[in-house]
RNA sequence: GUCCCCAUCGACUAGCGGUUAGGUCACCACUCUUUCAAGGUGGCGGCACGGGUUCGAAUCCCGUUGGGGACGCCA
């Protein structure tokens, strides 16, 4: 059995969208885990959608992915140049023998004839298919006609008949030849269109299993023919369910749906990005939501593919990305963190260490985290009414009397660490039979003006330091002792 | 419009003739707690519909409905 080779395929077009690096994945995982070949090829054939960069960032998200190719423009191999732009004369070559062969002829059809067509067509409410006007010109007329350099296209010759052809996922799918439209292969910018260079290209480079978006299904009648045309064996073929916004509308960069770029920007980890979208669309049929790199690749197998569209749902990403951002150790989430955290905090007399081992255990999204903690920069305005908490059951009675045992015992306070705080602070708890909830809360409040913060009231005092703590402390009280 | 594909909780999915239809996210309740999270416990919620086949269908077949895809000198 020959090695398992994929390829990943995509256009310099924009960014990387989410179901572009979905396919990536899964090419790079139905190599790896048959320890097979994975390869990168720039189809870069239509100069107009072209987009500066965005090579650059193939290279850049597939290597922050991990997703590692062992053939590439970059990195060369056996069956270069791994550009499409590149490979002109090998296109126009078969392009030459699959005329000899019968399977495609010359078309010298203006654009504006075809559009002419295609516009009468549309008015009848019919399907446009070219009409076949070049199909019988003779030989010597077509070859003089080139020679006088008359621009001409290549167009595919569809026989008459039926095909069948076999995907790993969807099985056996039969598709009458009258369905089929003769299209262009190469065009008369000398450049093949994707349904020519596809072929050529995956056949030149023994690609044995050919992993696409289902929006190629349709279409893979015609590059049967043309696999044939050749003499070539057909390769496996993998087409994979689309990845939706929501159950009417594509995920797509159009509509506003994030791409991957997007989502590292929105403070995302890729790998909770990589193995949140591994699941939309294939499963390990036990359960296992967790996946390294390494796992998938242990994991991974057609088998697990799933034929319907999936919806990308951030509600589960983000979920997903709170429990890559637990699991981070500290150094590599202080690393992560530290942009956001110092966002919100200007000053310089702040542990950020200590506020990110507070902020870590509840983050979701990166990008949250600066709205989090931006109160330890400078206490915000709040209203007293904080202090009121029915399940803490404090008021603004006792609120005031905590905050100032609070003051007294926090002043005696030598070293300022959690844990001199913390003694110091229980100490008058166990003495009061209340409630460490009740006693703290106030303090909490105090130091924070918020309702909600990371981190309880013991581990703020500590951050802010002892001045800052008892100033605060005192304005609580201020806030409290008015009227 | 024509052709092709798909169809289990709101979402991702397990299931491949006999299950109280399972898990995860979300949601709700309770619990734990120095707030909120996280954790723990429980709950809500689904086989699109109609015919067959079968002793027995979520599972097999047909149809209907719904949804998606393709129909470019785009990929």
């Amino acid at each position: 059995m020959p090695t398992v080779r994929t390829r990943f395929a995509p256009s310099p077009t924009g960014y990387m969208h989410i179901g572009n690096l979905r396919t990536a994945l899964y090419e790079y995982l139905i190599a790896r885990s048959q320890g097979g070949t994975f390869i990168l090829r720039i189809e870069d054939t239509d100069a107009e959608r072209f987009v500066e960069g965005s090579v650059a960032a193939i290279y850049k998200t597939l290597a922050m992915c991990g997703l590692r190719h062992d053939e590439g423009p970059d990195v060369g191999g056996p069956y270069g140049p791994y550009v499409q732009s590149q490979r002109k004369e090998i296109y126009l070559d078969h392009a030459r023998k699959l005329v000899a062969a019968g399977g495609a002829y010359y078309c010298f059809c203006s654009k504006e004839r075809i559009d002419g067509l295609r516009d009468a067509c549309e008015a009848r409410h019919e399907v446009f298919k070219y009409d076949g006007h070049c199909k019988e010109i003779p030989k010597d007329e077509v070859a003089a006609r080139i020679r006088n350099g008359e621009a001409c296209v290549v167009r595919q010759a569809i026989p008459a008949g039926s095909t069948t052809i076999h995907d790993e996922l969807f099985g056996d799918i039969t598709v009458d030849h009258g369905q089929l439209d003769e299209n262009v292969l190469l065009k008369s910018d000398g450049l093949p269109t994707y349904n020519f260079a596809n072929v050529v290209d995956d056949h030149l480079m023994r690609i044995t299993h050919v992993v696409r978006g289902s929006e190629y299904l349709s279409s893979a009648p015609k590059y049967d023919l043309l696999y044939r045309a050749f003499g070539w064996e057909i390769p496996s073929y993998v087409h994979l369910p689309l990845i939706m916004k929501d159950h009417s509308r594509k995920l797509s960069k159009r509509h506003g749906d994030p791409s991957f770029e997007d989502l590292i920007g929105a403070g995302f980890l890729k790998d909770a990005v990589l193995n949140y979208i591994l699941l939309l669309g294939w499963n390990p049929k036990d359960g296992r939501e967790f996946f390294t790199l390494d796992e998938m690749t242990r994991a991974f197998s057609i088998a697990g593919l799933n034929k319907s569209p999936a919806i990308f749902d951030l509600e589960k990403l983000k979920w997903m990305n709170g429990e890559y951002v637990r699991k981070l150790n500290v150094d590599s989430f202080n690393e992560l963190a530290r942009p956001y955290i110092k966002q919100a905090i200007k000053r310089n007399d702040i542990d950020l260490r200590k506020v990110a081992a507070l902020v870590q255990q509840r983050t979701l999204i990166l990008s949250d985290i600066p709205a989090r903690i931006d109160f330890i920069d400078a206490l915000p305005d709040y209203d007293r009414g904080l202090f009121v908490n029915k399940k803490a059951k404090t008021d603004l009675v006792n609120s005031r009397e905590f905050l100032k045992i609070c003051r007294e015992e926090l002043e005696k306070v030598g070293t300022w660490d959690h844990e001199a705080i913390q003694k110091a602070l229980f100490a008058v708890i166990e003495g009061k039979s209340v409630k460490a909830n009740t006693f703290l809360t106030p303090l909490r409040i105090a130091l924070s003006g918020r309702e909600v913060t990371p981190g309880g009231a013991t581990e703020l005092a500590e951050i802010l330091g002892k001045q800052e703590t008892l100033a605060r402390i005192q304005r609580g009280i201020g806030r409290l002792s008015s009227n």
